[in-house]
DNA sequence: ATTTCAACAAATATCGATTTTTTAGGAGAC
DNA sequence: GTCTCCTAAAAAATCGATATTTGTTGAAAT
């Protein structure tokens, strides 16, 4: 089986390499909203087989980062205000519930995870990091870690990313957060660790 | 290209048919939780190739009806009381935010379709219709399709067949509901229609 | 008796080629 | 000029075969 290796020298098999390969394209904009992804053109990309990709991108409509249109093949995701505006709308309500069962089973174990989160992505700031992105999104997904309810921290993940895709897109690029925004996240993980979940909303 | 007929003489390609009835066969118990799914097996059992199969199971893992172990194939998804519990409390917060939004929207058009999939479930509780699920999943699905947030509505119409698999599960077959639950749906239409929105849900 | 390892068997994942469907372009009819 | 029908090219979907991985069994070693 072709294998594909990251930096740490994991491998993957074909799909998931793809899969991942893909996803981030899409979550970037370097493949465009709308556009269609036909598979021949994404073989040579990816340099591997039709069945690989075709397996990646169905995949990828559970992220709905993909659509697929019976016998017409895929495309990425189209885009669209009322889109943007609906992702914000669930963000809000379900990582409300989300963090809210998360504080109500607060732990220790949880409690580390979260400063530890938080600390790691202080760090990236600083350092410029290109891999602030996924620190922050880190950050955000320790905060729900602990809310036992698998199936919202899934949904949550998921809105999580196609939101970070709009922010992409507006700004062709990662944008590093304002400090008002840094304060914002420190609040947010006083709230936490003092089990305040009014507030950590 | 191989075709697949269902009832009504509409074709499907053979992903899209074995994407319906692998959902159906698990849905309904047939597949039980936690099952192996071999590509072989179904194969067979779809009468056609592997590739038709693997697709379908990749977009069943959208659903949450089907978890894919990288390199160890695909098995229906296992149930749990945990995961039950997290099921009707997603739907009971996810509905309520649909219901309240679809209310919002209410125009005349709205309260035909509503009306209309409410007659239409009636008749087929009345004739003890096979198709009775699917009228009532109707019914549930029209209340909510005024909400202009089609995320939203996709949550919660697989929150709705994952709770429906759960009841297949108990009974071991569709179990029709009780007068009660008739006049439930009786109220909670009667008070979409006068738009009030609190005691619908 | 338990562990380790090798060879085997089973199943998954992938490839390359083929079939089917959709799409685009153009000729002919109105 | 516009519409319909037909044909050719492109793309998607599917198949059958192969390569790779995982799981298993049993013999040898501790």
């Amino acid at each position: 089986m072709k294998l594909m290796k990251n930096v740490d020298g994991k491998e993957f098999s074909a799909t998931h390499g793809s899969y991942l390969t893909l996803r981030k394209m899409i979550l970037t904009g370097e493949l465009p909203p709308g556009q269609k992804l036909k598979i021949e053109q994404l073989r040579g990309l990816l340099n591997t087989g039709a069945s690989p990709v075709r397996e990646a991108l169905s995949l990828l409509t559970s992220d709905m980062l993909v659509e697929r249109l019976d016998q017409r093949g895929f495309r990425a995701a189209p885009v669209g205000k009322a889109n943007f505006e609906e992702i914000l709308l669930l963000r809000c309500s379900l990582e409300g519930t989300a963090l809210q069962a998360s504080i109500a089973n607060a732990d220790a174990q949880w409690e580390e995870r979260v400063v530890l989160c938080h600390h790691h992505m202080k760090k990236a700031v600083k350092a410029q990091s290109a891999n602030f992105e996924d620190a922050h999104k880190q950050f955000h997904m320790a905060l729900l870690s602990n809310s036992n309810l698998p199936m919202l921290e899934r949904y949550c993940s998921q809105l999580y990313d196609l939101n970070i895709r709009y922010r992409y897109l507006a700004a062709d690029g990662p944008r590093y957060q304002e400090r008002s925004v840094q304060t914002e996240h420190q609040n947010i993980l006083d709230a936490a660790l003092d089990r305040d979940a009014k507030k950590a909303i």
